[in-house]
DNA sequence: CGAGTTTGACCTGCGC
DNA sequence: GCGCAGGTCAAACTCG
């Protein structure tokens, strides 16, 4: 688990102390990002979907394939909100606060990086994410959230590392 | 021992 | 229909 952060292409141009310790990054979240005009560092676009919520209970989720092709009528099209933004970082490991677990890695066409998939650990919180990294520019890191999370963020605010994400600062130990 | 990762199989939508 | 592409599951495995 948490394996090292290189990766299968020209991982030369930065290195990372392998030793115990890995840079962490921390981002805040689309929302809460202060575009005061300053510094940059979420480059370019922030899309944004939305589809229609009418389901309460919004409990989509993991659908198993198996058990809904009986039925053949499902609630699977309803979609949360996706909020996706570009981020430039040489780790593809962004903790934002959250605990997320991975549960899929697949590779994409027109990309050599893989794609990763993940899954908010919290119960009854069905936010997902995908991280994926762009071949045409290997520093560039596109993470994809998808819903909204139903608890605050577990993740004392009151160390360094709350600074560092203010000050968009890279650390490396 | 348990939470989290790995990894191949499996499912579905879409285009031809 | 079929095959590809993207997305997910779940069993095995790993690590703390
Ligand atoms: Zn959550």
């Amino acid at each position: 688990m948490m394996s090292y952060p290189f990766f299968p292409s020209a991982s030369t141009a930065y290195s990372v102390p392998s030793s115990s310790n890995m840079a962490i990054y921390r981002p805040s979240f689309p929302f809460d990002v202060n575009t005061n005009g300053s510094d940059r560092l979420f480059e370019s676009s922030m899309d944004q979907f939305k589809s229609n919520s009418s389901e309460g209970g919004s409990s989509d989720s993991g659908i198993v394939g198996a058990d809904m092709k009986k039925d053949g009528n499902s609630q699977k099209k309803i979609r949360s909100q996706k909020y996706a933004f570009h981020t430039r970082s040489q780790v593809d490991i962004l903790d934002d606060g959250y605990r997320w677990r991975k549960y899929g890695q697949k590779t994409v066409k027109n990309n050599i990086f893989p794609r990763s998939y993940y899954r908010c650990t919290h119960p009854g919180c069905n936010v997902k994410k995908q991280v994926q990294r762009l071949t045409k520019d290997e520093e560039v890191v596109a993470t994809t959230y998808e819903g909204v999370h139903t608890h605050p963020v577990e993740k004392s605010t009151d160390n360094f590392e709350h600074i560092l994400k203010q000050m968009h600062i890279y650390v490396s130990p």
